[in-house]
RNA sequence: CGGGGAGUAGCGCAGUCUGGUAGCGCGUUUGGUUCGGGACCAAAAGGUCAGGGGUUCGAAUCCCCUCUCCCCGACCA
């Protein structure tokens, strides 16, 4: 019997386990030159550092101004908060249904793994281990038998397979699971790394080993798919190396995809947000894909006095009624207590595709003003075209952001054949992605990482054999691989 | 676990060096004027100064201990 495992992270493992993690992030230190405040010099979202000042400080920011999550009381654990959460169902969803579509079912495991399981195997206990947290006490004595909190399911959804399958008749079997997991880790970043995090993993088992691995590309298919056409995130598909394989794993399998300060980022299950975040968003707060964005449209009433009040209120609900049941969701922003300026800055900062102004003057001109987030665009719309607009103007956001995230990618990726040049690409404030030549031999790999601090993110499954020389060490190479700094 | 920073009103901070009535901005509440890129005036409410111990007539401030969070590194989806 074969395993195949996909989170995100496609891994394969020994006897036959195909693992799938894949994740990816992108941060930035300059960026796409695309926000800049409308007018004036203030910046918009007051308080913010800039990317070109202090990424991460940007990057924690945004992520808890815009409402996306918080710092839960437990060290290591956040809570997401409903805008984010929002989000990330949509990212479920999405992903949930194109699980379905190769045929998996959903099934969920329990949360507490018998110690015995987790030294059932060897590689699990010294992968694992050393970052669970265990539970020694049960209805206010010592347990018997001490409990993991499962950083993985996968003893258990492999024990209770050797129940359910009696022959090769059983197979294959397709379960995935959404779950929390615990991961005991050092140092934790908001989405990008914490203790509990929310993931998928899906296990399957195959009659035969060539059937797993088949699985296991169809998986990570999947997940390519899903960063692109849903995050509008490019990414590369490719094998870990050795030493950056999952651990216990025979192969891993990864999507790996470049943030705006041009580090890689492995895309996998809860990564997906802050590969979002860091991806698209600028200096004013997020920028989020259509597909994934919880809000399409937000309508800013703008008015003075009663009589002006009634009657852009009553269009405005009006445009806003005309979306019901079009699957896109549209807010009419009508609170009293802040200016149509603040609204701006708000519903910017959280990344809201797009904004309709409307007041006396569009009034009179039978039209409203539409303000793309992404670029900024304003213009004027005739009130009667506006829906059939904003249909049209959605997806055109969606493949803008793609395009413009492959430009980057683009602009960003370099062949290079010499190590002297491979240095100072990584010293470069956007290191982004190198292509070069590798010999295959872990100690050269290492010594690299040792040397410039980057890492071979990936042995891309689209290359070419191209016989070379190693960039580092002058050994042939069958071909190149991804090389970059990384989160 | 190492290095750095921080914990004072809901939020952001000053005050700490040099001990002496707990401050500012934003937000909140009330009233009024406003509203096309973070409006204005007036009034009001709001605090175990992270926690514990010590020094002192007196501690946010000085001493000791503990906790927590953030950032940078080593480890990881």
């Amino acid at each position: 019997m074969t395993r195949s495992k996909s989170s995100i992270t496609p891994t394969t493992r020994t006897r036959t386990t195909t693992k799938t993690t894949t994740k990816t992030i992108t941060e930035s230190s300059s960026f796409t030159p695309i926000s800049s405040p409308a007018r004036g010099e203030t910046r918009l979202a007051k308080g913010i550092p800039k990317r070109s000042e202090d990424y991460s400080k940007w990057y924690t920011e945004i992520v808890q101004r815009a409402e996306l999550a918080d710092y839960a009381p437990v060290k290591g654990c956040m809570v997401i908060r409903p805008y984010g959460y929002a989000i990330w169902e949509r990212i479920r969803d999405a992903l949930d249904a194109m699980f379905k579509e190769t045929g998996h079912v959903n099934a969920y495991f329990p949360l507490f793994i018998p110690e015995s399981f987790m030294k059932r195997e060897a590689e699990h206990v010294e992968d694992f281990a050393p970052q669970c947290a265990v539970v020694t006490h049960g209805g206010g004595q010592p347990l018997e038998e001490a409990l993991y909190v499962r950083p993985t399911s996968e003893t258990v959804i492999w024990s209770m397979y050797g129940k359910w399958i009696q022959s090769w008749r059983d197979l294959p079997i397709l379960i995935n699971q959404w779950a929390n997991v615990v991961r005991w880790e050092m140092r934790t970043r908001l989405f990008l790394r914490t203790t509990e995090f929310l993931w998928q993993e899906g296990h399957t088992a195959h009659a035969t080993e060539p059937e797993a691995v088949e699985e296991t590309l169809r998986m990570l298919e999947v997940y390519r798919r899903f960063a692109e056409d849903f995050m509008a995130v490019p990414v590369i598909t490719g094998v870990k190396t050795e030493s950056e394989k999952f651990a216990g794993a025979v192969r891993t399998y990864c999507i790996e995809a470049m943030m705006q300060d041009g580090r890689a980022l492995q895309a996998g299950t809860s990564h997906y947000l802050g590969a979002l975040i860091m991806a698209h968003s600028d200096d004013d707060g997020l920028v989020l894909p259509p597909k994934l964005a919880p809000l399409h449209v937000v309508i800013i009433p703008i008015f003075k006095g009663d009589a002006e009040r009634a009657a852009v209120l009553e269009k405005a609900a009006a445009l806003r009624n005309a979306f019901q049941g079009s699957g896109v969701t549209v807010r009419l922003d009508d609170r009293d207590n802040v200016s149509p300026g603040w609204k701006f800055n708000e519903w910017e900062l959280k990344g809201v595709p797009l904004r309709v102004e409307i007041g006396p003057r569009d009034l009179a001109a039978g039209r409203a003003v539409l303000v793309r987030r992404d670029t900024r665009e304003k213009r004027p719309v005739a009130l009667d075209a506006l829906k059939d607009d904003i249909t049209r103007t959605l997806p055109e956001m969606q493949q803008a952001l793609l395009a413009r995230a492959l430009q980057f990618r683009a602009e960003n990726t370099r062949p290079v054949e010499d190590y002297a040049s491979f240095k100072a690409q990584m010293e470069r404030d956007i290191p982004g992605f190198v292509n070069a030549p590798w010999c295959g031999e872990a100690g050269c790999e290492a010594a690299l990482q040792e040397e410039t601090k980057a890492t071979i993110r990936c042995i891309p499954l689209e290359r070419s054999a191209e016989p070379g020389a190693c960039v580092r060490c002058g050994k042939p190479s069958e071909g190149r691989v991804v090389m970059a700094k990384s989160y």
